[in-house]
RNA sequence: UCCCCAGUAGCUCAGUCGGUAGAGCAGGUGACUGUUAAUCACCGGGUCCGUGGUUCGAGUCCGCGCUGGGGAGCCA
């Protein structure tokens, strides 16, 4: 008799009369007063556990199945039939289960059947996928990910898996991690007393990279559309629900293309990842909006079914000038958008998501292309109502005199650039590209609020356990 | 890193005016003719975050530290 994923069970793959064996963990026993127990068994395959009925005609009925906790691991056969309760369209009728793991103390099992906080849960990180929440977020997360792969590939996009030891330092984003093989209390020294990194297992200083962008840039201009999607590093001090020390980006990069046409391709992938979520986690989005965020179905489809807000930088500013607010930042041309103007616009103003273009060059990287106006650069950031910016890109600047104009005037080493300098070089084409945060895209799809709890095993300032 | 708040049973929390500890859930035992976060009865369970101080006496008041949360900055 074949082993089945309870998904296949519920989904109606399986018919009433067949006999079958599931594996799984026990996450509720209900006793009957017929003398009989339901066990609710996961597995993990979906959200919904399937209902085992355990008789009492069972030889290991008082000895086993009346002891069972929430956690034991079970092996049951049985025949699956159509249920006499309510809670549920089949069942398994048990007429063998076997406690494959069970669980020391009861007592003390971190994962009782009982609500728990999301701060609790973060202590028992290594348990916590067995929750109803983590579980699907797990599920969601897969889903994301294959939706990211399947939409890029299915537009003629390769996956590029550029490095995540990187010697790049001023990659343009962020505090690097070091990564380095030298004695940490007794390091070689340099004649002038500093670290020498000559001495390091690379022969120079090398860091957790930040992004991929600079590196698949290269590949851009030869395979003409690239991605890359990998876990990045930031060693910044960030203490908010919306920030990882390391987590996981997407970044497109497109050859030929413009600013405009890299925002709608912002927009097309993620409706697309939306909808594909959607479709396919039904029973887990039904748990976020009912537990999590009563409105985390329909804010997805409106999402995808309504088209990003486009808006200058320069009529945000506008807008919140003329809005009527006191905002503890005042606004001006020329200051970076904080979280209360990035909350105005999106959650006031339009409602929806919104992609702001066209910054002022004084406040993004020196790689972004500098329009004609002089003053502003080809740069987009695609902001969502409640997490704030979900995708920071740019049309890159591929004409070599601006950028190192650009360079200079930031005061960065050029010769550092060289490679990257060299693609402008040799047969340098216009060419733009957008990070993707994964979490806090998986943040918005579920209404989970806190990043921390959206990834298997977070990374913050002072906690790196497990 | 800054501001604010919190830390008491396995978990979520209450604890009044400073007088040596409570509930719910979870767990154990039992009852109940199909349960759905089952119900009912009984039982076990405490480094009150750590440290120093005030006091006859501190879970409670004060200082310092640690951890967590919310917000801000930085960003994705």
């Amino acid at each position: 008799m074949s082993v089945h994923a309870i998904a296949a069970v519920l989904s109606g793959q399986i018919r009433p009369g067949n006999r079958l064996t599931v594996q799984g963990w026990v996450r509720t026993r209900r006793d009957s007063k017929a003398g009989l127990s339901f066990i609710a068994v996961h597995d993990g395959s979906c959200f919904e556990p399937l209902q085992v009925v355990a008789s009492a005609e069972l030889p290991n009925y008082r000895s086993e199945v009346l002891h069972l906790t929430a956690g034991c691991a079970l092996r049951v056969r049985g025949e699956l039939v159509v249920s006499t309760g309510k809670g549920q369209a089949v069942e398994l009728r048990a007429d063998w289960i076997e406690t494959v793991g069970g669980i020391e103390d009861p007592e003390t099992y971190p994962v009782a059947p009982k609500p728990h906080s999301f701060e609790y849960l973060r202590t028992v990180a290594h348990l916590r996928p067995r929750t109803n929440s983590i579980g699907a977020v797990a599920r969601v997360r897969h889903s994301l990910s294959q939706a990211v792969h399947r939409f890029l590939h299915e537009r003629g996009y390769f996956w590029v898996h550029t490095p995540i030891i990187t010697a790049s330092d001023c990659e343009g984003a962020g505090a690097l991690f070091r990564v380095s093989t030298l004695d940490g209390v007794n390091p070689p020294r340099t004649p002038e007393g500093g670290i020498d990194f000559a001495q390091d297992f690379f022969g120079r200083e090398t860091f957790l990279t930040v992004s991929g962008q600079l590196n698949v840039e290269a590949y851009c201009l030869a395979l003409s559309k690239v991605y890359t999607f990998g876990p990045t590093f930031r060693a910044e001090n960030s203490n908010t629900s919306r920030h990882l020390a390391e987590f996981w980006m997407i970044e497109p990069e497109t050859a030929f293309a413009d600013l405009h046409a890299n925002a709608d391709l912002a927009e097309a992938l993620l409706k697309f990842m939306f909808r594909a979520l959607l479709d396919e986690r039904a029973d887990d989005l039904a748990f976020f909006a009912q537990r999590i965020d009563k409105t985390c179905i329909q804010r997805l489809e409106r999402m995808v079914n309504a088209p990003f807000e486009r808006m200058e930088y320069g009529e945000a500013i506008r807008i919140l000038e003329k809005a009527g607010e006191t905002f503890e930042f005042p606004v001006r041309w020329g200051v970076d958008l904080q979280s209360e103007h990035e909350r105005y616009l999106t959650e006031r103003h339009v409602g929806r998501p919104l992609v702001l273009i066209n910054y002022p060059k004084e406040i993004k990287s020196f790689y972004m292309r500098l329009n004609d106006d002089g003053r502003t650069v080809a740069a987009m950031d695609v902001l969502a109502p409640g997490i704030g910016e979900i995708v920071g890109g740019s049309q890159r600047e591929e004409r070599l005199v601006v950028l190192d104009a650009r360079l200079d005037e930031m005061g960065i080493n050029k010769t550092a650039y060289n490679w990257y300098r060299d693609l402008r070089r040799y047969g340098s084409v216009p060419h733009a590209g957008f990070g993707l945060g994964f979490e806090r895209t998986v943040s918005y799809a579920t209404g989970m609020s806190n990043v921390r709890d959206v990834i298997p095993f977070p990374r913050t300032p002072r906690s790196a356990d497990f």
